[in-house]
DNA sequence: TGTACATCAGTGAACGCGCGTTCACTGATGTAC
DNA sequence: TGTACATCAGTGAACGCGCGTTCACTGATGTAC
């Protein structure tokens, strides 16, 4: 696991009670967030209050508030890599169609965002301001490409790896780019036509399969 | 017009330097934003001192720094509006191909995200923390999106009105969500595989339009 | 098992900083006669 | 054309507010002998 992946906090705890409030004020705040409060209006007092700690005894823990955002986004995007690594295991040997496989990475994405949907406003907000929280959220997306555009590649032998790759990027992008829109917009709807969940996984994989098998199936490759 | 895309200083000029001075610090923010300063670094003084006016000159003009953004926002969309109502006039009179009116679309999206690149990622920002900047957002969506599907209607005459509203709609925010995407991550590349604007609207419109015929152009139709 | 001492952990009142906003005042423009 | 008065516009020092952060202190746990 590279660098921006590793929990960094301030002070490693020595006694389990210091483990206990790091643990607890981590709890409150994803508690907080899940409630819907947006970060900025998150305060150390409230997350105090909510884990039954102190001021004094957060900051013996955190450097500063933006680092138990980190901490949170670390978290997050571990567990996400996780998911992401066993749907490749699943994919890699039961060899699905490209329809059904998109379709299953779609699924993931769409769930996680439905599940962490508060956490994840947050952070992309971060990401807007931040540099620390954009590299992060670069590398994790970086590393899920990867092995990504291998199984894709499975499916058009003749195309060029560098277009497998454009092509697995772009793909990614536009279900990212849509799934932030919706956290963005949160419950103003954009659309006149709502979408939930399932309608919506189908939707994003029908525009990712169509785009996919235009660029790397038809014999001209995209580069001249 | 509607309600959200009107103007509404605070105080309306009486002499001509009061609309000289409101020109005046409208052209400064604009400057300073277009120079790659956020929203929130620049601050009141910075305005002022950038428009040759002063702190309560400002506040005389405008009610606080967020009407100042606000108005930004209605201009821009203001000129977007009139941007898109010129190419739905060209794309009715010549009647262009599918693929053609797309690229179309995407390519003067693509353009103005480019030239109002700052101002835009100011107010996406905006857009995720306050619902007056939302509200302006998603009716200046609306009222693109609605002349849109009649025209890709014209090429889908099969196909339910529904079915072409849907359709256009994700066609629609599977751009803006990968512009949007490339705004808020700025400077840092998400992909490996870089992309020039030219190749970006390549790529959208190709997204945009195998979307499109996938689920318009084949004898089911999506829903059931 | 007891005592002394060191380190770790927790407490919350007080601080401070940055920036948006106000306000008392001066100057400019317009109008009435 | 001149004078008096009202309104509009501009000035910038001072204010204030909210919240993150610090800090002097108390309490708990661990260790040495």
């Amino acid at each position: 696991m590279s660098k921006t992946l590793e929990l960094r906090w301030v002070t490693p705890a020595k006694q389990d009670r210091s483990k206990d409030t790091h643990a607890r004020v981590l709890t409150a705040a994803r508690a907080l967030l899940a409630r819907g409060t947006s970060w900025p209006e998150i305060t150390i007092a409230a997350i105090v209050r909510a884990s039954r700690s102190s001021v004094g005894a957060f900051y013996a823990r955190f450097r500063d508030k933006d680092t138990l955002l980190q901490l949170l986004q670390i978290e997050l995007y571990r567990e996400g890599l996780v998911t992401a690594m066993e749907t490749f295991e699943l994919v890699k040997s039961a060899r699905p169609s490209l329809q059904v496989m998109i379709e299953a990475f779609v699924r993931v994405a769409v769930h996680s965002y439905r599940d962490q949907e508060h956490l994840r406003r947050a952070l992309l907000l971060k990401i807007g301001t931040d540099a620390d929280f954009r590299a992060r959220a670069v590398e994790l997306t970086q590393q899920t490409i990867q092995p990504l555009a291998v199984l894709v590649g499975r499916h058009f032998a003749k195309a060029r790896p560098r277009d497998v790759l454009a092509a697995v990027e772009l793909g990614h992008v536009l279900v990212y780019g849509v799934l932030d829109q919706r956290l963005l917009f949160g419950e103003t709807p954009v659309t006149r036509v709502r979408l939930d969940d399932d309608e919506l996984v189908e939707e994003l994989s029908c525009a990712v399969r169509s785009y996919v098998k235009a660029r790397l199936a038809s014999p001209r490759s995209s580069a001249k």
